[in-house]
RNA sequence: GGGGACGUAGCUCAAUUGGUUAGAGCACUGGACUGUCGAUCCAGAGGUUGCGGGUUCGAGCCCCGUCGUCCUCGCCA
């Protein structure tokens, strides 16, 4: 090693050894005579002094030392000066007195420092991603997902998991997400697809009898993203043979506990609450919601078929839903304009049609322009209903239930944020069950599954597969954390019969399931135990567990909203000779 | 694919809302200084206001297009 300590190890303990550190210059301080460079590492932080004393020439050379220079020095740690310890650093009570002084590296002037206050632009970051990943900010998160992932590995170890590999070349199915494809060389136009998660082998390896399975796996989805959504993810991988969801559920809890304390400090009770996913669209407008303030949807339906208010009654005689909400003593906080800003999102994001509000005056009556309306019985009736208090803001959106889920479910999340109604350094974790199996699907005229097509029904549903398939309910469970989705799962099909009947309901045929999934359904012939997993999206674990709002400052090496590597500059240019290697032939799309 | 925000010195921002030679802090260059730790002080250099077009006597500012980053709807079994 070019070194003898770290820059974050040196107390008081070691006053009066001779020492080498190797690191990065975070700062320096030329007073003339003496001068200061803070020496930076991953570890922390140590103050070097050069003076004359230093020996011959090195005061000099330290003269010419530039943020981000790579250097090495020997020297005597040594006490700092009576007044001049600074408490914010670890190594603050010492100092090392350089002896020797080698510049390993220069660096060019940086766009920026890791030490800087006014962090630059998210491009400049991805671009001088190796600068960006030197702030202490970037190296806690990244050490914390080390941690967490440490924290997985050995608590499914414990209970006798197995970290088995997948391919990443595997072969493209057409449901679910948009594949990233890879072209094959040896079959000229055929295509490798990069795993979206990898279910079909992990339910190959239950069959093969490797009854607990897990994977810190990456997985691709060439779909748009967000602030929590990349293209390229990693999940934590599980499958257990021989359970029922209460097993898959119980481990969980038991991971989810154990990392919110030896992460966070926090003690988490179990069983973490459930839900059904009925309930959580009822009361939530969503099927993760945020429970960690308590606003719930109301329904107002049959309220509303009682006013003149057109918008209300015409919706109520129409069959859709009324539904509304109390954002509790923020009448004075939202002001017309705002209202005004609000009506037109939910308008254009959600599709309503509008939107209705009223606010509770000090004598309890209710202040809106279309409060004239209604009858005064209705108003206090709603008000009522509400649990409205002087001072309340009530809101009301009357539309098809999937709009009134919508519009509530952004209204109340926005509600929680201006209204600041949780403390963000809580947790809630919980679980959302009893999926529908099916959601329809109006463009394709068909019935999408709204999980995979692997998802096993409830028993007492199986007889309604045919017959009623929008009551059928999935034996499937997600994990909630702070209203975001942080992982999900099933118990799968292992009867080849039910597999069918599914595959009937969806639209696959006998000769498509056989060219997409043809080796499951073999496999499945093949002595299949019943079995189930989950998948956790380990980059959300870590950007909830470090209170971060920005998937990508949990990954090393994140894409742009446009899915391009601002430092390697990917996607790129290939030679021609690779695309005919390929037998490619590109096309420029059309304008 | 749709909606929105932003783009000015290497970086973070300003420019009295269309009016003279586009400013500041940090960084950079040169100098001073032996106890600083956001060091300080003096001096200096640094700009095709993302790019292309238009309106105007005059555009960093207004309009159109385009590129990039971010937020969001659609999309994400």
């Amino acid at each position: 090693m070019l070194r003898t300590h770290t820059c974050g190890q040196l107390r008081k303990e070691n006053v009066g050894e001779t020492i080498t550190v190797c690191g990065w210059i975070d700062s320096y301080r030329d007073h003339g005579g003496s001068l200061f460079v803070d020496l930076r590492d991953r570890y922390g932080k140590t103050q070097v002094v050069f003076t004359a004393e230093s020996g011959p020439g090195i005061l000099d050379t330290a003269r010419m030392l530039r943020d981000e220079w790579v250097i090495q020095v020997t020297g005597i740690v040594a006490p700092r000066p009576e007044g001049t310890i600074n408490p914010k650093l670890d190594t603050g009570e010492i100092e090392v007195r350089s002896r020797s002084l080698t510049v390993l590296n220069k660096c060019q002037t940086p766009p920026f420092t890791p030490s800087t206050r006014d962090l630059p632009g998210e491009d400049l970051r991805l671009k001088h991603r190796y600068i960006d990943l030197r702030r202490a900010e970037m190296q806690r998160t990244l050490i914390l997902r080390h941690r967490m992932i440490k924290g997985m590995r050995d608590y499914f170890d414990q209970h006798n998991f197995l970290e088995i590999e997948t391919p990443i070349l595997g072969r493209s199915t057409p449901e679910g997400a948009r594949d990233y494809l890879v072209p094959s060389r040896v079959h000229a136009g055929k295509f490798y697809a990069l795993p979206q998660s990898p279910q079909l082998y992990k339910q190959i390896l239950m069959i093969a009898g490797y009854d607990r399975y897990v994977q810190v796996a990456r997985c691709f989805r060439d779909e748009d993203l967000r602030a929590d959504r990349q293209p390229e993810f990693t999940q934590l991988d599980v499958e257990m043979a021989f359970v029922t969801a209460e097993d898959i559920i119980g481990i969980i809890d038991g991971l989810v506990q154990k990392l919110a304390k030896e992460v966070l400090g926090l003690d988490v009770p179990l069983p973490l609450p459930r839900m059904t996913y009925d309930e959580a669209m009822e009361k939530y407008g969503h099927d993760a919601p945020d429970l960690r303030f308590d606003m719930q949807i109301v329904d107002c339906t049959d309220l509303a078929a009682q006013t003149e208010f057109r918008v209300f009654r015409a919706a109520a005689d129409a069959g859709l839903k009324v539904r509304g909400m109390n954002a509790k003593g923020a009448a004075s906080k939202y002001s017309r304009s705002m209202i005004d800003e609000m009506t037109d999102w939910v308008k254009n994001d959600f599709g309503a049609k509008g939107l209705a509000w009223f606010k509770v005056e000090a004598d309890g009556s209710l202040a809106s322009p279309i409060a004239k309306n209604f009858a005064p019985e209705l108003l206090a009736q709603i008000k009522d209903r509400l649990n409205g208090a002087p001072g309340d803001f009530l809101v009301f959106m009357a539309d098809t239930f999937e709009v009134t889920c919508k519009g509530l479910y952004a209204l109340r999340k926005k509600f929680g944020v201006d209204l600041k109604l949780y403390d963000p350094a809580k947790m809630h974790c919980s679980w959302i069950v009893e999926f529908p199996m099916f959601a329809w699907d109006p463009e394709e005229k068909t019935w999408a599954a709204m999980h995979h097509p692997f998802t096993a029904p409830r028993p007492q549903d199986l007889a309604k597969l045919d017959s009623d398939p929008a009551a059928c309910r999935a034996i499937a469970y997600d994990l909630v954390i702070n209203g975001s989705e942080a992982g999900g799962g099933t118990i799968r099909i292992h009867d080849q019969d039910v597999q069918q009947q599914v595959f009937r309901l969806l639209g696959i045929d006998a000769e498509k399931a056989r060219d997409r999934f043809g080796f499951l359904l073999d496999a499945l012939q093949f002595g299949a135990p019943p079995h189930g997993g989950i998948a956790l999206g380990i980059d959300r674990w870590v950007m909830l567990f470090a209170g971060l709002d920005n998937i990508r400052d949990c990954i090393a090496f994140p894409k742009t909203q446009k899915a391009s590597d601002l430092m390697t500059e990917a996607p790129g240019d290939v030679d021609l000779r690779q695309l005919r290697e390929l037998s490619i032939q590109t096309v420029k799309p059309a304008k």
